[in-house]
DNA sequence: ATTGCTATTGCAAATCTTTGTATTATACTG
DNA sequence: CAGTATAATACAAAGATTTGCAATAGCAAT
């Protein structure tokens, strides 16, 4: 992958953001740099990056797809249903799940950005209450 | 929710089906039964029928979110990123995780259609080799 | 059966995303 | 520092999805 002014630019974007942006939100900022930037130029560098292993995608289930730098630690994320908080949790924590996988399945998960959907402590009283 | 056609339509397609299919597909076939529907009614009914846990959704890598029947039986899937083979877990398997993760983070996880990505067996002898 | 409430639907328009093709920019080679 | 291969881009058009609002249909109570 060649390093171009959109590629440059949306990694940067990402960095700087630190948060999970949708493919849309990231063509909206690149524009304040690159203010000719065609649309579909911003989707297939997206699509490049993903493919690349340079961002991650995934569903936090915003409605559409976020898009995140690759950092070197992975980590990954539990989802409140109900009020949409957002935790990040260590990956030692699913690397136990994706060991038994691949001893029982000999598959090798890949996997570095896992979203899992659920209650939060605070949310899970207010259900059962 | 109520007993509507489009609902009910869909719910017997996914069921008939017995696979994947994305909102597109869907709305393709339930016209069908129903020429005339539009396809916002299919997008909003689907939205409405996985917000309820009548159906699941998630993104299997092919571009879109696929969806599907929520059966008796939870279960997951590990899809392989090089040839595409999609393999079903038991949620016994993950049931471990979430267990944990109950403990550590106080958090309960419904995700009830876990798709990881890896290798499977066989891509990953071609990639080693 | 009739009524009333509101979830569901259709329609039209807006928005978002993808795709094909010609052009331009990047990186490599000599 | 050219010359060349091809990845990256812009553009236009098509396709997919979402949204606001008015009309309709399902359900519960009478």
């Amino acid at each position: 992958m060649r390093s171009s002014s959109v590629n440059q630019t949306i990694l940067r974007t990402l960095a700087q953001d630190q948060t999970h942006l949708t493919a849309r939100q990231i063509y909206e900022r690149i524009q304040e740099n690159l203010p000719a930037v065609n649309p579909s130029t911003v989707y297939r560098s997206l699509e490049r990056l993903a493919e690349a292993g340079k961002v991650s995608v995934s569903d936090m289930g915003v409605g559409a797809a976020v898009y995140e730098t690759v950092e070197n630690e992975p980590h990954h994320h539990l989802v409140c249903q109900a009020c949409g908080q957002v935790t990040t949790i260590h990956h030692e924590t699913v690397q136990t799940l994706f060991a038994a996988i691949a001893q029982t399945h000999d598959f090798q998960v890949v996997t570095n950005h896992l979203i899992l959907f659920g209650y939060c402590s605070r949310c899970q009283e207010n259900v059962e209450g």
